[in-house]
DNA sequence: ACATAATTGAAAATGGTTGTCAATATAAAC
DNA sequence: GTTTATATTGACAACCATTTTCAATTATGT
């Protein structure tokens, strides 16, 4: 199990490189620790959050620089930006083709990951009724979890 | 059909002046230019766009107030705010129970309003499953409109 | 009309994000 | 290994939408 976790983090290192090769930019330091940083963490993460965490292995390491390399995981599709009404962007880790929508705790934040093919295919027959060419959607569940309801 | 519209426009603003008694809170002028302003308009506009159609009624009324009474609106339950990822709140008329959820152009930022009781279904089988108690939730689906697409 | 309390508008503050720029580090060429 | 051209960095400032502040004004109940 820990070897698929770490051919994972292997796999979207080189992802990242290889974007990085292709648009004639550099693999440097930082990049690589705010990976690595990044690559442990769990997800839906703040750039704030990160920034913290890559503080603590490397002081030295600033917060506009997490941030830009944030949106270079975004772009070479490894990490997602996800707004969850907190008024900040959150990342999240992209494995390969799979879409999944979220289930947010309004009282704990908790955020829970689902997939369903069956709303998907729902929403394909709405584009099409309104004839739209659908690049991605989002689809986000608020209340209460389990725990948070209870008290 | 106008006689439907306009019972509709007395309905909600006889449901915001309840509101304001309930809560102790005043009718003032402003309030009520900005509450047909904003009916006059069509939906989904954005505190800036909204605050430039009032100053073209009446000049006087500053971008505070019509923030703050667009949130008076959200709280009474006449209008909803969403965000569509251009950083940007916007606030839509919401009539009754009836729950729809969005079509967004990334092209030209055209956005329809769609309702399709069988994803809601499905939402709250996922929340089932989950344990979550649901207060509410979001869908939206970006990509490009006909007129867009066939650029 | 009076008193009490809410509201207003202008301006400043806030918070997350993005841009600037001189100093530094990288990758390729020599 | 050195040189050279270019990308990157980090501290800070700028930005934008939103929210707060506060003295002056306005609305409501008595």
């Amino acid at each position: 199990m820990s070897e698929t976790i770490q051919g994972l983090a292997v796999e979207l290192k080189q992802t990242f490189l290889d974007y990085l090769a292709s648009k004639g930019l550099k693999n440097t330091t930082q990049r690589m620790i705010i990976l690595e940083v990044f690559l442990e963490q769990k997800s839906h993460l703040s750039t704030e959050e990160l920034y913290l965490k890559v503080r603590g292995k490397n002081p030295k390491v600033g917060y506009a620089t997490v941030h830009r390399t944030l949106k270079l995981f975004a772009e070479c599709g490894i990490a997602a930006e996800r707004h969850f009404g907190d008024g900040q962007g959150r990342f999240e880790l992209v494995h390969g083709e799979d879409h999944h929508d979220h289930l947010v705790c309004t009282g704990c934040g908790l955020i829970l990951e689902f997939e369903n093919p069956q709303i998907e295919e729902l929403q394909e027959d709405v584009a099409r009724q309104h004839r739209f060419t659908i690049e991605n959607h989002r689809l986000e569940l608020y209340g209460l979890c389990p725990a948070c309801a209870s008290k």
